[in-house]
DNA sequence: ATAACTACCGACCGTCCGGTCGGTAAAATA
DNA sequence: TATTTTACCGACCGGACGGTCGGTAGTTAT
C-alpha cells in the first residue's frame, strides 16, 4: 500500500481503502472538479465533517488515489512483466495484464492519472516521474524487441503512447456485461496492438525470425 | 459552421470563431469545470461581463466547442473518406486525417469530447448521437474490410474503439515541435494500426488477398 | 470506574464562480 | 446630424464549495 501524509494517527486501513475505492468511483464517472468532498461523503453514508476525519484534503485525497492506482499497476503489471525475459511473451503480459486492470472497473483507479492537472506542483511532479517509469518500462521492452529484428518499422515511443492510449481508452467504452468480457477484451486490444488490423499483403521478404 | 441557439442577434462569425479556439484551448488544458469563464475571458482581454455579450452560458459554449469540433471532423475526415471505395485506402486515410486534426492544436478542439458529462441531457444526447454516427462509419469501413476477407480476425467494435483511443491519445502526448512532426506522428499510428508492432512470424498458411 | 481515543456530526465561514444589470463609448445606419 | 446597434465594462448577487471547529456517543485502555 501507498503511504499516506499523516497528521492525525491513520485509521485503519480497511475503512481508508473504502474510502479511496469509494471516492474513485465517483470521480472517474464526474470528474475531479465536478465531484464535491460532499458527494464523496455521502456516497459513504457519511457527512462531510465525518470524511474529514480521514482526509486531511480533496487534493491530497486525489493524490493518494493515484498513488494507489499506480501501485497496483506496479505490483499487477509491472512487477510479474519484469520477470518475463522474452520480450514479446512480455509486451503480451504487459498488454494484457494492463488491460484487466482497467476492466476490472473499480481498478479503473488508474485512468484517474488524467486529472493531473488539479494536483499542487509537487504532487504532479512526483505522480508524473512514476508514470514515466512505467512508460521507460514499456518502451524498453519494444526497444528489447526492435533490436532482435522482431518488431515492424515503427518509432518506440509513439508505439507506446499508442499502446497506452489503446489501454487506457478502454474505460471509455468497455461495460461490464456487454458483449465482450473482461478477458476477451484484453484479447482484442492484444491482438490489435501486436498484429495490426490488416493481413500482411506481401508474404516474401519478410526477413530475420523464426 | 455549426448552428448556434441565438437569443441576441448574432455577433461577426470572425469573433465567435476566436472565442471557440480560445476557449477550447484553456479548457483543453485545464478541463472545463476547472476554467472559469474569468480564464477565457481574460485570455480574450475581456471581462467575463463582456464574454457574456457572446455567450449564452458556460454550458452552451461548451456544446457549440464542441459542435464545432464534430463539425470539422465531418468537413475532414469522414466526408472527404466517403468519396473513397476501397475500404482499405479509406481506413488508412480516416486514420491518418484524423490523428492530423488531434495534432494541429488549434483543432485539438475533437477531445473536448471528453467533457461530456458537463452538457445538460439534451445537448448530452446530440453530442453522443453525433459521435456515434462517426463512430458506426468507422466500423462500417472495418467490417467491409473484414467481408473482403483482408481483415485480421478481430471484433470490429473493438477495433474501432481502439483506434480511437490511439488517435485521441495523441492530444495527451503530440508536442509541436518535439521528435516527431504532425505528419510524422500520424504516419506511426497509421502503420501500427494497419500493421501492428510485431512482424509477421508464419509466413504460410496466409489466405485470400491478391 | 475513569481517562483517552475513535469516529463521526451540525453549524458555520470565506471565497470563488456563474450569471445579471445598468450603463457607455464608438461605429454603423438613417 | 440623430438614432440605433455593437461591443464591451464595473458592480453586484445568490449559491455552492472546501475547509474548520466545537462538540458527542461509543469503544478501548488503564
Amino acid at each position: 500500500m501507498p503511504t499516506r501524509a499523516q497528521k492525525k494517527s491513520a485509521p485503519t486501513n480497511e475503512r481508508l481503502a473504502e474510502i479511496y475505492r469509494t471516492a474513485a468511483q465517483i470521480i472517474l464517472r464526474k470528474g475531479y472538479d465536478a465531484t464535491s468532498v460532499n458527494d464523496i461523503a455521502n456516497a459513504l453514508g457519511m457527512t462531510k465533517a465525518g470524511l474529514y476525519h480521514y482526509i486531511n484534503g480533496k487534493k491530497e485525497l486525489l493524490f493518494d488515489i493515484m498513488n494507489f492506482g499506480l501501485w497496483e499497476l506496479d505490483e499487477e503489471v509491472a512487477t510479474p512483466a519484469r520477470e518475463i525475459s522474452d520480450p514479446a511473451a512480455r509486451l503480451r503480459f504487459i498488454i494484457d495484464a494492463h488491460a484487466r486492470l482497467v476492466t476490472r472497473g473499480q481498478g479503473a483507479i488508474t485512468i484517474l492519472v488524467d486529472e493531473v492537472t488539479a494536483l499542487t506542483p509537487a504532487q504532479h511532479r512526483k505522480i508524473t516521474q512514476s508514470k514515466r517509469k512505467y512508460f521507460d518500462f514499456l518502451r524498453e521492452t519494444l526497444n528489447e524487441l526492435k533490436a532482435a529484428g522482431k518488431m515492424q518499422d515503427v518509432n518506440t515511443t509513439a508505439a507506446a503512447f499508442s499502446l497506452l492510449g489503446m489501454i487506457n481508452w478502454l474505460s471509455r467504452w468497455f461495460q461490464q456485461g456487454g458483449a465482450l468480457d473482461e478477458q476477451q477484451a484484453a484479447d482484442e486490444i492484444v491482438k490489435i496492438a501486436l498484429h495490426g488490423l490488416l493481413k500482411p499483403v506481401k508474404l516474401k521478404a519478410v526477413d530475420g525470425n523464426q
